[in-house]
DNA sequence: CATAATTGATAGTAATACTATTATTTTTGC
DNA sequence: GCAAAAATAATAGTATTACTATCAATTATG
């Protein structure tokens, strides 16, 4: 799965950025110190002047990539959103039992990001790292409304409405197949976070992950 | 329960404000106007100068009671789950069935508020719809690990921790009662955010309330 | 009523988030 | 290999943000 990976490209919706960052050396360059940039510095203390400097080029060069910040995470959550729903698909399409098929998309979207494919200039463990923390601040804005419109989060909702899907196929009359994974999803960002930060809130640690905690909350309520 | 509401102050932590805005008349109208600016203008846009405007005061006057905008963030949401703890509290703790009683606690934790108090100056229903679209911006930092030793998310802990209990109570093989309930808690205010925002994602709407998939989703899960 | 505390007015700084212009370098097409 | 086009860099400039500092005016209190 690794070279088909690095050979596909993820599309991201032509309006979040002003130049396709992958159709330059620089571009590439701006997505891959970006990613290491918010992970260290947190995207409010991130800025394009010292990404700029970090990458040796200059600040106006990146705006014309990006109109601004809020855009280049709006790239790289949909790229990481792209790129969880190209795994999810790969490793369930051939799967025809619907309970086993759920157990393996629940594990794809719960799982933290191990190992980097070390194929592109995107490294997907520090970019999962940023959306635990970063991705709500993507769409908790005033502006979610009309970027909603213009699609920017059309990746996310197809990836929660796939899983839904698998949902109802197991169990049809389950009314909550959306809100269960819509839940699911974020939950398991969150627990990944209080699993860090605020682990006294949280039962997930080494040994019992947010994977087995969601697992079994999904299928003990779809079996009731 | 209006009544002595109305007159409990709830307690903040300290460290949170400079000086107490409960202590004097500017300090009740920063807080008053903030949470209706807050809710028009969205966090980001919000700044202390234009609050300044809005109330006829000095800029530099609100400063004195808190150091940025973050830290009243923080005095706002604090105030919220303590206001929510104590109605969660007040509800039930005469009720001695766990069944009940956590059933009844998830209503307080999963409903949206509908009616203001109109005794403070605090108006609940918009800092309710405030917690939904700007409550994980107050963690989500690079200075979380710091804040959270200074106890600035103790309150919440502390009702997550509660809930937890109640879970315990009613079902004390349940490996995963902490995160289910940062789950709830959390998943409860996603799900009113994407009811207004991403409905195609959510089976929540005006008749298929957040709480009837939340109570569903814990009991069918503790009963297994 | 004097003193202290609070608030207001004004000014100033460094950083942010850009835009505009022009110069330089790199790419490409012939 | 060279001219034109495209991309990037350098520089400068603006408005806003997020404050801090100082001092004056007002209000509260003992």
């Amino acid at each position: 799965m690794h070279r088909i990976l690095s050979e596909l490209k993820i599309k991201v919706n032509e309006k979040i950025y002003l130049k396709d960052p992958e159709s330059s050396d620089l571009g590439k360059k701006v997505i891959e110190n970006s990613i290491s940039m918010i992970y260290e510095l947190g995207f409010e203390n991130f800025t394009f002047k010292k990404l700029g400097e970090k990458i040796g080029s200059n600040e106006s060069s990146i705006y014309r990539y990006f109109e601004n910040k809020h855009k280049l995470l709006l790239y790289l959550t949909s790229w990481y959103w792209g790129w969880v729903e190209y795994k999810l698909v790969f490793a369930t399409h051939s799967i025809s039992d619907p309970e086993l098929k759920l157990k393996v998309a629940l594990e794809m979207v719960t799982k933290t990001t191990e190992k980097d494919s070390t194929f592109s200039h995107i490294n997907e463990v520090l970019l999962n790292k940023i959306i635990i923390s970063e991705y709500s601040k993507s769409y908790l804005t005033k502006e979610v409304d009309s970027e909603n419109k213009e699609g920017f989060f059309a990746i996310y909702k197809r990836l929660i409405n796939r899983l839904s899907e698998m949902v109802s196929e197991l169990n049809p009359d389950y009314p909550y197949a959306k809100s269960l994974m819509s839940t699911v999803v974020e939950g398991a960002l969150h627990q990944h976070f209080l699993k860090e930060h605020f682990n006294s809130i949280t039962d997930c640690d080494a040994s019992l992950t947010p994977t087995s905690f969601f697992t079994d909350l999904v299928f003990s309520t779809l079996k009731k």
